[in-house]
DNA sequence: CGCTGGATTGAATCCTTTCAAGTATAGTGG
DNA sequence: CCACTATACTTGAAAGGATTCAATCCAGCG
């Protein structure tokens, strides 16, 4: 079975038999499915557990008492929800679906087991550094990008972070995210994102149809987007073993 | 000497004298004076270094070829700049000075070797979670609220921080940043902060002048930024010895 | 086949920006 | 001590991007 999580922090560095046999133990513990927009953790519970997404999509979000939602951060297959988290005595944010997905829970000791052996410690923290990037690269987007240039960018930086886990096929890739999540993700209403999508689309950048999305013209996307990749870490180590 | 990065991590946990002696050490190495409107870390650099600010604020920002600068965070007196920071080869972001700014420039060698006592393990990885926070509820905010309330927010969250680390006189604290730097954070222009800003005043909420700021009413701040402390994660643990 | 949630479209409104100019404040040098 | 400069702050008017409100369209589903 193709595990996108282990596959992303293979991209780190190589990893060793004996090492990946571990990542596969600890992703194959308590996997359980998730239907689409059901709360993987709730805000104001007591976090007890790391998660990973192994199938579908979710998100981070914050919301107001008067219902205003914010998604501040977008989690692909294979991304880690937050080692760290299980330190708090109270979630500040929820964790919740976006699609029907498959999520590994892990207790934090099993997980600090694995994460000991001094390889696997470099990838988690490049990891967890990259996450962090995206955050920031998240928030001055919010703050200095206008509406089309925001949505190209995400569009951009979803279509690579899918790459490196391999679930890129030529220019097409998933998109099972509403336009009503990705207003709360951009910061927009969701007639706004209809329209900006619609600019995309008639500019010939991309195809959005049916849940998946076709970049048709990548060179352009990402100029308006005024995307730069770099912040997503992504090139390889020196000595990987990857091509 | 008061040293806010100290004063802050012993919220987490009682120190001893000897933990608190090495931080000390820590913070005492190459201790520089750097001045207002300076980088400290440029975009692009390679990070050899962690940073701890001392006195002063600062702030870390992305630019965009085109002159476009947001910040995407702040750094306060005892803020720590990404202890973890110098395993990527290449800052996707610059770290500045705002005022005159006294720094503490640790290797990562040395860090690691007073942060290895499990006591500080943990209270650094709990400031770093809080750290988080507060770039989770940037994002959000900049996604969701409006200027007012954005604004509105930013003062309480300062404020806050400030309170913690004893920078705080009544309900008074510096405030030196200016508009523009302001607009750079909040996602606005300066013209709009301005304006935002005199709403505030004309309320009767706050007073600002000559790099000072009073909150003279903090409910009602509170209250139009619908500002909720809990991802400060500012309550005391239980057993502390602070009152 | 009617229902439901998502996508789409139109028109009016509004918050924020833009452009432009004027005022204040602080520091410098003569 | 006062021009002189630079930077920050303030104010006004007009333009614009995004929202709001409201309807319609569409596809999947029981």
């Amino acid at each position: 079975m193709d595990n996108p999580f282990i596959r992303k922090l293979e991209r780190y560095s190589p990893l060793a038999p004996e090492q990946r046999t571990a990542l596969e133990d600890v992703a194959r513990r308590q996997v359980r499915t998730i239907p689409a927009r059901e709360d993987v953790i709730q805000e104001g519970d007591d976090p007890r557990h790391v998660h990973i997404i192994l199938e579908g999509w979710a998100c981070r979000y914050k919301q107001l008492a008067d219902g205003r939602r914010g998604i501040v951060s977008l989690f692909l297959p294979g991304d880690l929800c937050d080692p760290d988290i299980v330190l708090l005595t109270r979630m500040d944010h929820g964790i919740g679906t976006l699609t029907p997905a498959t999520v590994a829970r892990v207790s934090p000791d099993m997980f600090d087991d694995a994460v000991i052996r001094p390889i696997l410690t470099r990838c988690f923290r490049r990891e967890m550094l990259v996450s962090l990037a995206i955050q920031r690269e998240w928030c001055f987007g919010l703050g200095q990008r206008s509406a089309l240039e925001r949505l190209a960018h995400l569009l951009c930086e979803v279509h690579s972070r899918l790459h490196f886990v391999g679930r890129v096929e030529g220019m097409t890739c998933d998109w099972p995210v509403t336009q009503i999540d990705l207003a709360d993700a951009l910061g927009l209403t969701s007639v706004h994102v209809n329209r900006t999508l619609q600019d995309l689309r008639s500019a010939g950048l991309i195809t959005l149809r049916g849940r998946q999305l076709t970049i048709l013209d990548h060179a352009r996307l990402m100029q308006t987007a005024v995307f730069d990749a770099t912040y997503l870490h992504g090139e390889l180590e020196a000595g990987s073993n990857h091509t």
